[in-house]
DNA sequence: TAAACAGGTTTATTATATAAACCTGTTTAT
DNA sequence: ATAAACAGGTTTATATAATAAACCTGTTTA
């Protein structure tokens, strides 16, 4: 493989599938999220967007801060540092096909 | 979803995949290849090559030339117009995550 | 008090990537 | 002459996974 190339190989899977893609892009644009504003944003179904955070938070890509605002619950989505390292890699990754 | 980002969730599939991301990449830097040329680039086994480079015709995002060389057969493959735009808009759309 | 909604999780279905096994013909070594 | 190795693939089997649909628990509204 002539260089730059390889890195494509080793693209980061958890990263790489869409709809985590855009999770992630999302959640690499502001300090955190809560799960109204990410299935508004994504599109994804809820369903869809739950399983997608527990993926990245078994990653280590994210952390899942639960409280309550009064009665009701409320969770925040923030990147972790590993998240956000794992991010630029995978960014820096794809740049060899940029040329 | 906030403007750029929603081409994340059309992105192209066929050309998603990393395997064939590197195929398509490879390709689309020559006018044309033959099978151990992209099997040694792309370090892909003989036998992913060969189903992802008939995934990539299906779509018709490339043309198989079966052709002799001698008694040897030879098989080029390359980019039709429609693979090459179709790398073109991928490349496009995934600009959106790099700022 | 029933219906609707917030905020999710679990389950089931379908698709898919990948490696391994296989195949056909050619060339090389003995 | 014949066996072994290789070119150039294709087919099959397995395992992983994305996604939607169904479900769940509690709260608010009519």
């Amino acid at each position: 493989m002539s260089g730059s190339l390889q890195n494509i190989s080793g693209l980061d899977r958890v990263i790489h599938e869409p709809a985590r893609l855009i999770l992630m892009a999302l959640l690499s644009s502001v300090a955190s999220a809560d799960f109204l504003f990410l299935l508004k944003e994504s599109k994804l179904t809820k369903g869809n967007l739950s399983v997608q955070l527990s993926r990245l938070e078994e990653a280590g890509y994210l952390e899942i801060e639960k409280t309550f605002r009064g009665k009701i619950p409320h969770t925040e989505y923030r990147l972790t540092k590993k998240g956000k390292s794992a991010f630029d890699l995978y960014r820096k990754s794809l740049g060899s096909i940029f040329k």
